[in-house]
DNA sequence: TCTGGGGTCCTAGGACCC
DNA sequence: TCTGGGGTCCTAGGACCC
């Protein structure tokens, strides 16, 4: 989907459109203004001045999504909200409204599925769809198709999304990237060299910041220069799976299906504070946070219908350090208080006399709460727990 | 006054078992 | 006066993605 968090607001609110729109921030939100819809109007009607601004904000978020226009200010995804205040202070900033996202991901996939039903989600803004059973799938090298979804997507939300159809995940996620926005690629197996070789390595779903960083350093920048290395090479240099997938894809060469469904492994709530907090001094806030984000991860176990028996911890120091801990228990479990407990277990056995940026609760290894495995009594790891203890941490939780 | 939240997968060492 | 080998589980950290 094209800028997908912004161009919701932009059905909501119309005026916004062709001016610099910014989608992001945490718990402090300057969106008081949009009370202020005129006497008998829409939300269409509030006046473009009443809108918050990017200057305004104050905390700790960052940017989700950037249209254009803001974009052309240097701002964009993932990037602090007070460093994109001082590059665009006028734009507007909007806070995530996770309902509605939600609404509009679930509409547009299944708009899709009526149309192509082997539909793998990968995400609140991307799929992978399997064309090869669909009738008319392979007219055009699927244009056609492509073409369909997008106008059946377009009438039924007012989105627009752009695609890429290819031999396999690998090429068609590039590809989806060609011709944004409300753009249609298509690249055959024959254009490996031409139009898959030219582009960097970081352009491949799976080699991030790191792994680029390396290549370059050996002087490999595009996938062109990655396909001429010997695999013994890459083998030796990035490891013996990391290696052999790196040539694999260097070659437009990928075999994994696209898979209709997915059993979560974990469920997570976590929180930046909104100013640091010190497990002494900041006890009480602390221990309520901690207390409520339990709770959170439990609802949304319960409400999922999901059980797990390894609970952890996740915290975050001032200086962006992370550290977790984790522990599995006897019984599979939803309860809150259970994982309060056993997450306090955790708490005990990390370091805290440094400042808290963020603290997180984690279930993992779930199952259906309804399935059998639920009931039993799984063998909890009873070993000698020689980790270290922060000589602070025994009473704080 | 830089740097969110929710995920998946991989690696690697140690415990433990047969 | 020598100490195997294979398999699974547990835990911590890190890379990466949307």
């Amino acid at each position: 989907m094209d800028a997908f968090f912004a161009s919701v607001e932009l059905l909501r609110y119309p005026q916004l459109q062709g001016l610099p729109l910014v989608i992001g921030g945490g718990r402090r939100r300057a969106d008081e203004a949009l009370r202020h819809v005129p006497e008998g109007g829409t939300l269409a009607d509030i006046p473009v001045a009443a809108f918050p601004r990017l200057k305004d904000y104050v905390g700790r978020g960052v940017i989700t999504t950037a249209t254009y226009p803001a974009r052309v200010f240097g701002v964009g995804s993932a990037m602090g909200l007070m460093k994109a205040a001082r590059l665009c202070p006028q734009a507007i900033l909007l806070p995530v409204d996770f309902d509605e996202i939600r609404r509009c991901s679930r509409h547009f996939k299944e708009v899709i599925r009526e149309i192509a039903p082997v539909l793998e989600d990968r995400g609140i803004d991307e799929v992978y769809i399997d064309f090869t059973e669909v009738p008319g799938g392979q007219r055009e090298g699927g244009r056609v198709l492509a073409r369909l979804i997008q106008k059946t997507i377009f009438a039924a939300t007012g989105l627009t999304c752009s695609i890429g159809v290819a031999p396999n995940k690998l090429i068609a996620k590039m590809a989806s990237e060609f011709n944004k926005p409300n753009g249609i690629s298509i690249v055959y197996a024959s254009d490996l060299q031409t139009r898959i070789w030219p582009l960097p390595c970081r352009k491949v779903n799976g080699i991030g910041p790191k792994a680029g960083a390396k290549l370059q350093a050996h002087g490999i920048h595009t996938l062109g220069e990655l396909a001429a290395c010997e695999r013994a090479w890459l083998i030796q240099t990035f490891g013996a799976s990391t290696g052999a997938w790196m040539h694999e894809v260097a070659w437009g060469r990928d075999e994994r299906p696209v898979l209709t469904h997915s059993e979560p492994v974990s469920m997570s709530r976590e929180t930046t504070f909104e100013r640091d907090l010190h497990a002494v001094h900041d006890r009480a806030v602390l221990g309520a946070i901690f207390t409520q984000l339990c709770a959170q991860v439990a609802a949304d176990l319960q409400r999922k219908g999901y059980v797990g028996r390894t609970i952890g911890i996740k915290l975050r120091y001032d200086d962006f350090r992370i550290a977790t801990r984790d522990q599995s228990i006897a019984q599979y479990t939803a309860d809150a208080a259970t994982i309060r407990r056993a997450a306090g277990q955790c708490l005990k056995r990390v370091p805290l006399a440094q400042p808290l940026r963020l603290l997180g609760v984690r279930v993992g290894s779930l199952v259906k709460a309804d399935s059998p495995q639920a009931l039993e009594p799984a063998r909890a790891h009873a070993g000698s727990r020689t980790g270290h203890t922060d000589v602070l941490s025994g009473s704080l939780f």
